[in-house]
DNA sequence: GTTGTAGAGTTGTACGATAACTTTGACACC
DNA sequence: GGTGTCAAAGTTATCGTACAACTCTACAAC
């Protein structure tokens, strides 16, 4: 057994430092939309460091997006943006968390079926029917298939004709990547596996070119169901320990910082 | 009537020229993680910018979590970050894209309901009880309730147990927040529509409090059919014009950016 | 009223110098 | 061989100054 010692901190750089101390003032709003912050010079003055430590604070809020520094002019407060989804990184490879992403993306998967069924063109059809056909030749030709089958899912989101729902589930899919790629590669191992998932596929591309929205989303809520069962069944060595970082398993975009106070050094 | 010339850009900074060129070539994976960059002295030399330049595009790459800088080591490349997910902020008042956020709510709700139903213990029966309550007192009170919605809303994704579909409906409630105001401004107006309203949050909750998956999957998509139909009927005044930018309804985190080419510059 | 212009104020860029830190290699010592 | 020390080189962090580019305001000129 390894003693585990904590990280130190070498103290963080006067720039965050300083960055941390303006955005925090902002968030508390203090300062408002389009108000200006003070000159360069200003803050070099309050927070006594140069001005490359005030440049590269601002440019990091900059990139935040939380301010916008016109040449000539002076820095201003853009209007408050919304803070970003972000699921935490390490969740992708906790088994327990992953099986709450597919929850997530069983309600979306059923949604874009569902509503692929009731606004599909020909040309959707004829992409979903291609991307199933590419998908098993794949396995066919002894791959794992995992891109062709994102590319199926792809053809049917982009039938449903609603951009979020679709980026919601592209940004689903980088975190569910590992776990496809697992359980496609233990589906590659086991026939009747494969042929089961085929099934799931034509079923719901089936439903989706009748127009049977029910039946859509019924499939594809199925198809969600079963891949639980399958990452369940899944090369348990490729899961970490689980349930541990759970509590804190979401880092929710910006609003994860302290207020930081940064007193006007004496030089 | 007045000529209306678009916006000039008036050409990009230096430093996110060189931010760009650097984020295109971790991002084309041509460097990969653990990949030291070149040392601040020589991208001086190759892009034939100052260090000041050079500093603040690395400060901006840093601040996206595409790099780490060690003091006395150098710059070095970290582990390709999940990109965000990131809505269009101008979308929040365009009504189409509103009803298609709604769609994806719709889908989350209807999960998030019938997880609760399955899971729900009873203390976060109890909390929902509550959360209706003061939904009540507050309409009664004049109020519009848009805080008691989410609230009851919220204890419901509660009882789910799914961290991540809670996060998920926190960020679209960013966005449907002027909607939500809107609509329920509306109601106020109408007692029948508020009584209907409620009786909609009364279906879901009797169907959690009785652990009925199915009708508590269809009372909550039911609730925000209904929901699309009220913001439909809300108040065109608030709406601006639609489906303009919708072909550009999504920023998708950092995935936004054309390769820049930024040749050596003669002095 | 409109236009032109000068001047002050502000951010963007350049350059040089020093401090703080890391890595590496040489070297003595055991 | 292994280990500890130390110096030197290399790298980023911070500082300071100077100038360029841009914006805004006031005021003169018409």
């Amino acid at each position: 057994m390894v003693t585990q010692f904590q990280s130190i901190t070498p103290s963080a750089r006067l720039s965050v430092q300083v960055a941390d101390a303006l955005s925090a003032e902002i968030r508390a709003a203090r300062m408002v939309e389009g108000d200006r912050l003070p000159t360069e010079a200003a803050l070099v003055e309050q927070f006594a460091v140069s001005r490359t430590v005030v440049r590269e604070a601002v440019s990091r809020l900059k990139s935040l997006g939380l301010v916008e520094s016109r040449q000539g002019s002076g820095v201003f407060i853009k209007r408050a943006a919304f803070s970003p989804l972000n699921f935490d990184a390490g969740s992708a490879v906790s088994k327990q968390a992953v099986i709450q992403m597919v929850e997530v993306r069983r309600a979306l998967e059923a949604e874009v079926a569902a509503l692929a069924a009731e606004r599909r063109t020909k040309a959707d059809v004829k992409h979903i029917r291609q991307a199933m056909g590419a998908l098993d030749k794949a396995v066919k030709a002894g791959g794992d298939g995992v891109e062709e089958d994102v590319s199926y899912h792809r053809a049917i989101a982009d039938a449903a004709q609603n951009p979020f729902l679709i980026s919601t589930l592209d940004y689903l899919r980088q975190f569910l990547h590992g776990a496809t790629r697992v359980t496609r590669a233990n589906e590659a191992r086991r026939a009747d596996f494969a042929r089961q998932v085929q099934r799931e596929h034509e079923a719901i591309a089936q439903a989706i070119t009748l127009g049977k929205v029910t039946q859509a989303r019924q499939a594809a809520a199925r198809h969600m169901d079963n891949a639980i069962k399958r990452i369940e069944q899944a090369d348990p060595a490729f899961w970490q320990q689980e349930g541990v970082q759970l509590a804190s398993a979401l880092v929710s975009g910006n609003a994860n910082q302290r207020p930081t106070t940064l007193e006007k050094r004496i030089p």
